[in-house]
RNA sequence: GGGUGUUUAGCUCAGUUGGUUUAGAGCGCUACCUUGACAGGGUAGAAGUCAGCGGUUCGAAUCCGUUAACACCCACCA
């Protein structure tokens, strides 16, 4: 068999997906088995894979196919999330471009037009996570507006509705004037940004003079309806009971006293806009003052503005502040730095608005979840410095505003029959809301035709915290099979960005629908960024192109890449080398395998050299195994990767490989098939990291029939291993080290015969003498002194002394300077271990076994520094 | 303003309840090595006052205090 020398990556991962499709092999119904189960956190329905995406899926793919091999029923859950506002925006700007105006659509037609973007653009990110090789069972895909998953929407809604936990209230919501819609206080990004302080007078409605105020927003006067000031500061007495004037607006209004104001803040005088800032509504509420709105939904002036109507906010703040300068009322402006709420996904700059929205109470609801992370541990956080995050956010939750004024979603389940504002029923179907509302107005010739739904959509994460009882439709069918059978899931890979907006919402969920949590775990990944620190963004083009690498170094390649530079909870700074690293190690197991295939059958007998060697690989394995076990139940996928990785690159390759393999290529049946099954193992535990390389050379090694493929074959037990074997050839190893460097200090040739004298023999070297032949290093062995006259050099590994023979080729010089140099450090060695032990309360503080340990180190330090010198006396002589 | 975390070799990071460590890995770097698995390779090597200061302890990269830099989260002071 003709087998290339470089491993195409490429030319191999589409084959062996579609093999693992058609067989069915990530299909996942229940049955007696234990299942292992992951819900995907739903992307973008209209996204593309960028390298976030990459990083957490890769993560779930390697756990949940470890699961597979290790014979747990594993279903991985893949889907969608209609996002809501993110879509939205998307099909608007797309229809923009086109001429078409969303205002001048129905709800209908717009709707048409989302559904085919959605059908066009949709699961396009699905495709993607295919060429990564996830494992997802594609027979259950569900994307959050699918028939099943409204409907589960819609039961929650109305349930929580009847329950008494969502309400409908006016309130003060963040108003995003480019969405045209509400957001919740999670999607409000706070940033500091460089603002002034304008200094404004305000004219004394009664008396002579004015008063100075201070604002950041100039353009909200029109809106002012008081002045307020701290009662007992000082300054200000006089003004008490009496009125002032709005600048250019020339309306009276009150002075009122309150406590809520800083004097030191500003001038101590505050301008009161209810409605346009939560702390002066609530203002507004104790003093009764007026309400009076200033802009247009899109953050434009409206007919309060005078002359300034029409205009945008930020342009109206600049021209008014022109127009107050010139009119004399600008007392000055000063640099201020202020906190200014944007958009999550518009970026738009945030406006406090009153508004009638739809609420979800969350106080109650968040007890059961606040004590599984925090008490029982039902659900575990990793990173654990998350739970304290997750604490302060739990014990200080808001109700959650989930109507949005946008099309695109859920329609909020709500039916008006009259004008009143609560003049509504709420119901699953139009059916049972008019019912309702012939009851509710004891008119039974109310018709459908009376009925108005709310305008509104839901929140997206009010679908997404159903999702893993949603995807086993087990909101609609609480006690389905695959509910029982499925949830809770096991593990949650997603990233801390999401944290509240869905993991905690799904604990929530959990306990409120199912008494349960919904994931034992959950694994919280780092952000992705650039090797400068960098997060990854559009704008600063730092993102590399997720399938573009792919493409360049195989999808093997990208996962150990990632792979190696990530530990939970951490963010990494991801570089392409990391990819190339992993191309190279793809390429070292290829040829590995190009190798072993490459030998001939002999009839030669087993060599003793090769036993020794494989039965220490065989060691060796198991000992990686069972750290690789450790870290795994510890998360750390990384470590976990990188123990195999050394294990095949250094054990497998450099050792087992390099004491086997013979100059004329032939080898004996029994090795060679021990070789090919310790290959197999490698193959085995590298699968989940490495699917496609793994499965091809799988095939490989043997015809495999679909059931004997490696995705669904079985996980190595884990078996003891010798420890004292291991420790024997680590001593082997460091003294091939040594004759390595010996030969390169002395200009030895590679090749040259060398003749090795064991000095104090305490290892059995002689166990290993076959090997070591067979390495090419030594020539012999002698377990005697070299007599006096002999010349040479020495070197020492652990306790045992070496010599050997240099006839006229020492340097006398240069073997003392190095004598002298290990003398030194053992002598300062021994120093500091002496002081330990000569201090009593050391002694006797210290556990008996470190001071045994400490004991020993002497021992051997003494022993060593005797032979140092003895060494140095004879080369003096 | 409150909170959390980070700071160990040129880079990215381990170091698990203080003691087998006068500190480890991978990558990179330096020198040497190519006719058979792989130059996407091999062998050897250099490289760190464990951020600074103070403390606890027989013993500190590890615990405590403090300072500094950075990162993230939360927060309605105009």
């Amino acid at each position: 068999m003709d087998i290339p020398p470089k491993f195409k990556s490429q030319e191999i991962e589409d084959k062996w997906y579609q093999y693992w499709i058609d067989n069915q092999y990530f299909r996942s119904i229940p049955d007696a088995r234990e299942p292992y189960t992951i819900v995907i956190p739903p992307p973008n329905v209209t996204g593309v894979l960028h390298m976030g995406h990459m990083l957490n899926n890769s993560l779930q793919d390697i756990l949940i196919r470890r699961a597979r091999m290790k014979g747990f029923n594993a279903c991985w859950v893949p889907g969608t999330d209609h996002a809501s506002i993110a879509t939205e925006a998307k099909v608007v700007a797309k229809l923009k471009k086109e001429g078409i105006e969303k205002s001048d659509l129905s709800r209908d037609e717009f709707m048409k037009h989302a559904w085919e973007w959605t059908h066009e653009y949709g699961g396009v990110i699905l495709d993607q996570l295919k060429k990564l090789g996830c494992s997802c069972d594609w027979d259950r895909t569900q994307f959050t507006l699918n028939d099943n998953l409204s409907a589960s929407v819609i039961k929650v809604f109305v349930d929580l509705y009847q329950k008494g936990l969502i309400y409908k209230g006016y309130r003060m919501v963040n108003w995003d004037p480019e969405a045209q819609t509400t957001l919740s206080d999670e999607e409000v990004i706070h940033e500091e940004k460089q603002g002034l302080l304008y200094y404004i007078n305000y004219p004394l409605a009664e008396d002579e003079g004015s008063l100075t105020i201070a604002t950041t927003r100039p353009e909200t006067i029109f809106g002012d309806t008081a002045i307020c000031i701290h009662p007992k500061d000082e300054r200000f007495t006089m003004l008490h009971g009496k009125k002032a004037i709005v600048p250019i607006v020339g309306r009276e209004i009150p002075i009122i006293l309150d406590d809520y104001v800083d004097p030191a803040f500003g001038t101590g005088c505050l301008k009161v806009t209810p409605a346009h800032d939560p702390n002066d509504k609530a203002l507004g509420e104790r003093h009764q003052l007026e309400v009076i709105d200033v802009f247009h939904p899109d953050g434009r002036l409206n007919e309060h503005a005078g002359d300034w109507e029409g205009e945008d906010r930020f342009v109206a703040r600049k021209s008014f502040i022109k127009a107050l300068e010139k009119e004399g009322f600008l007392v000055k402006k000063e640099n201020h730095i202020n906190n200014v709420g944007t958009s999550e996904r518009t970026k738009a700059v945030i406006e406090p608005r009153l508004s009638d929205q739809w609420f979800l109470k969350m106080e109650t609801l968040a007890e059961p979840a606040i004590k599984a992370v925090l008490e029982s541990e039902e659900v575990a956080l990793l990173p654990k410095k998350f739970k304290n995050t997750y604490r302060h956010w739990m014990e200080n939750i808001r109700d959650w505003n989930i109507s949005r004024q946008l099309w695109w979603g859920h329609q909020i389940p709500a039916y008006y029959y009259g004008k009143g504002k609560n003049d509504f029923v709420v119901a699953a179907t139009q059916d049972k809301a008019l019912s309702l509302a012939q009851e509710k107005t004891g008119n039974p010739k109310l018709t459908v035709a009376d009925l108005r739904q709310d305008e509104d959509v839901l929140d997206t994460w009010f679908s997404s915290w159903l999702w893993p009882i949603s995807v086993f439709d087990g909101v609609v069918h609480p006690e389905n099979e695959e509910v029982n059978y499925y949830y809770p899931t096991q593990d949650l890979v997603t990233g801390p960005d999401i944290l509240f907006f869905w993991v905690a919402r799904m604990i929530i969920s959990g306990y409120e629908l199912r008494q349960k949590p919904p994931f034992e775990k959950v694994y919280l990944t780092g952000l992705v960024r650039d090797k400068q620190g960098r997060k990854m963004s559009k704008q600063l083009g730092n993102s590399p192109d997720a399938l573009g690498l792919i493409d360049t170094f195989g999808a093997d390649a990208v996962r150990v890449g990632l792979m190696l530079s990530t530990a939970a909870g951490n963010d990494l700074l991801f570089d392409e080398s990391l990819c190339q690293q992993g191309k190279n190690f793809s390429n070292k197991i290829w040829n590995a395998y190009r190798l072993i295939q490459s030998w001939e059958v002999s009839d030669h007998s087993l060599s003793p050299a090769a036993d020794v060697a494989l039965e220490w690989y065989e060691n060796s394995f198991n000992r990686a195994l069972e750290q690789v076990e450790d870290h795994f139940s510890k998360y750390r996928v990384s470590d976990a990767l990188m123990t195999l990785y050394k294990l095949v690159w250094d054990d497998f390759c450099s050792w087992l490989l390099e004491a086997i393999k013979t100059p004329d290529n032939s080898i004996d049946i029994l090795t060679k098939t021990r070789v090919i099954a310790l290959f197999e193992n490698n193959l085995r535990v590298l699968h989940p990291f490495m699917p496609f390389l793994t499965e091809e050379l799988w095939h490989f090694c043997g015809t495999r029939t679909p059931n004997e493929a490696l995705v669904i074959s079985q996980w190595p037990t884990p078996a003891p291993f010798d420890k004292k074997l291991l420790d024997d050839f680590d001593q082997i190893q460091q003294l091939i080290g040594a004759v390595r460097k010996f030969r390169k200090e002395k200009n030895i040739g590679f090749k040259a015969a060398i003749q090795l004298h064991v000095i104090n023999d305490k290892t059995p070297w002689n166990q290993y003498e076959s090997l070591l032949k067979q390495l090419g290093f030594i020539e012999n062995f002698l377990y005697e002194s070299p007599s006096d006259s002999q010349m040479g050099g020495t070197f020492r590994v652990g306790g045992a002394e070496f010599f050997i023979p240099l006839e006229g080729r020492i340097d006398v010089d240069a073997e003392r300077q190095k004598l002298e140099e290990e003398l030194q450090y053992a002598q300062g060695f021994l120093q500091s271990v002496e002081k330990k032990l000569s201090n009593e309360r050391f002694v006797n503080n210290a556990p008996k076994q470190v001071v045994a340990i400490e004991k020993k180190k002497a021992a051997d330090a003494v022993l060593k520094i005797r032979v140092l010198k003895e060494s140095l006396a004879k080369l003096m002589q």
